[in-house]
DNA sequence: GATTAGAATGTAAGCGCTTATTTCTTTCTC
DNA sequence: GAGAAAGAAATAAGCGCTTACATTCTAATC
């Protein structure tokens, strides 16, 4: 590969005039500025981006961290982050955190001494005074599905209690009365969130909450199955159920149906997150969307103005989710 | 951010020192190392890796290129390919080429002159030629899904014609004699190949293929739709329907369904790829394995192996689609 | 105790680029 | 056409690290 110098030699001009074409910094006289770039052609040059990295000391990479890199979820918002990241020629290292701390924090430094000049992360486990401790260290941190007091503006996150609020209504407008819920891991704070809205809607209609018509499950499909099945032993009649995301609210119609139940007809279901595939169900998933890709977007964003210094940059930090009523939710009484 | 200039200051040794206790090479007496390392300890010291790669000129980071970053398939490899490179200190970069050639191209740039030490790439539009060139220019590549001749070694691939082919027979042997097909795009060589499998199946069987039994869709779940529209509007009577991946199955189904068709009784189908959802759908559905986590996995490897020594590392660079039967399909006759 | 091989450490020259500073050219004014 | 001001290009000092080579220690040998 050609360097800076050789193009230089080639050209007749010092180093320092080349740069200034690479990076349009500067001025330059036309006429030399086409001797330049006709050298960069023949020799095929381009610029060492790891030189210009420790020259200017950014790297132009933005380090990514999220729970899974498999798995519907993720994908999506790693899809928009990339694509307008990369449309300011930055690029993305990406990590997995798995949703254990150790993990987590091992990933924070591995990017961090990858020299990433911010990171967006999405973690469960870390706790909210690392992250602070990480920002006042010196690098801007954008973090994804959590809300943190003091740093609202570095935080993209959706109203969960809101969501589990409004997915339970859902079927209380129905006119279910007897209702029971498969959560998320109650130790993650969407979880939890989400829960708290189920139990919100449930006062509202002034219901009682039935601690066993709940079940806490993991987000993943098969507890979702296993949820149905504990469900269903409690022998306490329920007409609608509330599932703390998609994938759990599949596992759960697929136990249902090899029980024989019909759905929506002997029971109504709703799930979370609106997820691509909730369409293929049979019957189609009603849900809660979250515009997962939206707040992929204003993650990267929040990077290009805080570590990029793209003040025009508009972002929006707290997202609203709204139900999508599909086939698998049904009037009663 | 200390330097190892500080590093050795405090310790009292030179910066080769230092240098050789970080990168645990040479000789350094066991007491000089400990001073070393208490130094770095008070000062919080961490490499500048950007440094270091221009020093060593080595990245330590591969270049992942893959069609999308959102949809099933393409986490389920990333995760594997991060998973095995990050164990051995390597970074992923990532882009996404969207199918297109000029895309393409524009990712393979950006991602050489980022230094990639590597590059992993899931491409279809980008030629054969240009993927040798590439090669031959100096970085090493690894190529998912595509078999380049003369580059055998340095290709992760599935035998997408055999997949067709066993997919086919599987409703074959199940009594089927009447089938349909929803394929990928022709001009994506997995579309084309699986096509090929099917035909090759109905061969065997002494059957005609009828063009107006084949409808050419997207690889998208729309497309599938779309294409079972098209397929009934025929009015010839079918009870198999090949679908060459599992989202078009889906859309497959759906529009079934909506027709008042019960699934398998009606039409058995199966779909490909085996993607997660398709154990969610209601009948769950047949489909053919693909090992896309392994085939990441390997590419991992590759580039362990070819850009940063690993000779010891064993990579299967082909692989074997199976058939997986669950409810979508059925005996007939 | 002089000699010497080997181990341990230090010196300094890069890696390929940016950029503040300096030097050289133009251009313009009167 | 002299002199000032502005514009263009060159010089050189880093950025933080690695590593070939040189130097100094250490300890073993006679």
């Amino acid at each position: 590969m050609a360097t800076i110098y050789e193009v230089s030699e080639l050209a007749g001009v010092s180093l320092a005039t080349v740069s200034r074409v690479i990076n349009k910094s500067g001025k330059v006289k036309a006429q030399t500025r086409e001797k330049v770039e006709a050298a960069m052609k023949t020799l095929g040059y381009r610029p060492n981006s790891i030189a210009q990295s420790l020259a200017t000391k950014r790297s132009n990479s933005v380090g990514v961290l999220v729970p899974e890199l498999h798995g519907p979820f993720f994908g999506v918002v790693l899809s928009s982050i990339e694509d307008e990241l990369r449309a300011e020629g930055k690029h993305v290292i990406i990590t997995a955190g798995h949703s254990d701390e150790a993990v987590e924090r091992n990933s924070i430094e591995f990017l961090s001494s990858r020299n990433c000049d911010a990171l967006i992360l999405h973690v469960y486990a870390v706790s909210n005074e690392y992250i602070e401790q990480l920002r006042e260290s010196d690098i801007p941190v954008v973090v994804i599905g959590r809300c943190i007091p003091g740093m609202e503006n570095n935080c993209i996150s959706i109203d969960d209690e809101y969501g589990g609020y409004v997915a339970t209504k859902t079927l209380l407008e129905l006119g279910h009365r007897q209702l029971a819920s498969i959560t998320g891991p109650l130790w993650k704070n969407d979880g939890k969130q989400r829960l708290a809205g189920y139990r919100r809607a449930l006062d509202e209609y002034g219901l009682d909450f039935n601690r066993k018509l709940l079940f806490e499950g993991s987000f993943e499909e098969a507890s979702g199955r296993q949820g149905m099945r504990h469900l269903l032993q409690q022998e306490i009649p329920f007409t609608g159920l509330v599932c703390a995301n998609d994938e759990m609210a599949a596992g759960a119609i697929k136990v249902a149906q090899q029980r024989g139940m019909t759905i929506p007809d002997d029971l109504s279901i709703i799930g979370f997150d609106n997820m691509f595939f909730t369409t293929y169900m049979s019957p189609a998933l009603s849900t809660v969307h979250c515009p997962i890709d939206e707040m992929g977007r204003m993650a990267a964003r929040c990077v290009l103005r805080d570590a990029y210094g793209r003040t025009d940059m508009d972002v929006q930090n707290r997202f609203e989710p709204i139900v999508v009523r599909r086939a698998s939710t049904i009037g009663h009484g």
